[in-house]
DNA sequence: CAGATATTCCATTGATCAATAGAAAGGTAT
DNA sequence: ATACCTTTCTATTGATCAATGGAATATCTG
């Protein structure tokens, strides 16, 4: 192989590397998973993943050169979005194959879920399966603006935190489906401990909308009437 | 959010990054994307990545640490192939991603592929438009052992190495439609140079078997006959 | 234009990772 | 058992990356 092939081949794998770098921290991990849900400022995003401003600036300037999310500057703040849905199908790649390759994934979260017994999850299929039964009320329970950023047809909206206070608006005989950002989102286990204290019988969807985003199903945009 | 809330993140989003730092290095990917054209043993994939030994060996290490490949033993040799085709999916999400974010992906390919001129490129839904015209004649120029491990229906086997030795066994009045390992592996390009210099009128395939795989594809093991 | 706010830049420190070469380990064959 | 071969381990050096705090920049408001 000639000189110019080697240094053909190393500039392509180079780029490559770039969109591994770019999601080889788990703080990068976290902003991006926030950014399949909604755009966001950095400031709202360095308040959901725990982080000071300034490490949250740094990893999305990182994420930015790697061009898997864009900026764009409202006033004084700086919104920041996924370049498009491929950002999201990557970074599900990335999920389903820790989940598939990693029992320490499994581990993880069976040791976790120990501590909050009776939490019974359903997956979306079962949802679909059961759809003609008219007895589930399905509660978004993430922040508003990422329910208005997208969210599953049929959805009602109760942040977790406005919960406690808007108990009145959920039928007492129906089954009441939380859920959140996705399996390792804790919004919805702490929304459906909530429920079930106050005796609703809640149950927890275990996926996300970043989920459906990346398999194509149908998301709905801003506000949706209120049942 | 509580402490146990954050641990029980951080870990997820770790587990997470491991795929991501096994997979932010150039070489690990060449490595990576070697293996999904067949096993090979770290001789082979040291010969065919230009590494030193050493360094294929620990990067091989690196995958093996984050599970996309796996490693046994034959007599003195180490046999590494990956896990499965799910780690063939991750190099090709990440190539997606390089080339459709990164317009550095495109110049790269142009700029290296002025050096080669009246190279034509077809692609695989060309071939199978007009499959049922029979004046086509596929050759996988990749080493035998690659061939052995997967290669197009319908293929013959001539390795690059081999190529002007054996160009009797074409034919001459057919268009000779050259693979090797992908867009980015240059075999394919070194054989429509010969077979173009030698009066044959050769065009090369864009995809290679990963890239098959990839989509599930079908693709035939073992030796096929030869025409 | 001054003051307030949000974000980025910069510089420093510590940590992690890559490349290299030579020694060691595991396996085969005579 | 010895010699030989392939691969891994170990240690060192240099390079890159992450975290942090404080200064600088950009925008909006009064």
């Amino acid at each position: 192989m000639s000189d110019a092939d080697r240094i053909f081949k190393d500039s392509i794998y180079e780029q490559i590397a770039r969109v591994g770098r770019a999601v080889a921290h788990p703080r990068r991990l976290e902003l991006l998973d926030l950014l399949c849900q909604a755009p966001m400022t950095v400031e709202q995003l360095a308040q959901k993943s725990a982080l000071p401003i300034g490490s949250a600036s740094q990893h999305l300037q990182h994420l930015k050169a790697a061009r898997l999310v864009i900026a764009d500057r409202q006033g004084t703040y700086m919104r920041y979005r996924l370049k498009d849905d491929l950002s999201c199908s990557l970074l599900h790649t990335l999920k389903t194959v820790a989940e598939q390759y990693y029992a320490e994934m499994r581990v993880i979260t069976e040791d976790f879920l120990m501590d909050h017994q009776n939490l019974q999850a359903v997956s979306i299929t079962d949802i679909q399966t059961r759809g003609a039964d008219d007895s589930l009320t399905l509660v978004d329970v993430r922040p508003v603006e990422e329910y208005k950023a997208g969210h599953w047809p049929g959805a009602i909206s109760i942040p977790l935190e406005a919960l406690a206070d808007r108990l009145m608006e959920l039928p007492v005989d129906h089954t009441i489906v939380a859920y959140c950002r996705g399996p390792y989102c804790l919004l919805s286990l702490h929304a459906v401990k909530t429920l079930q204290r106050e005796g609703f019988h809640a149950v927890r969807l275990i996926e996300g909308v970043s989920d459906w985003r990346a398999r194509g199903l149908p998301i709905v945009l801003g506000d949706a009437p209120l049942k």
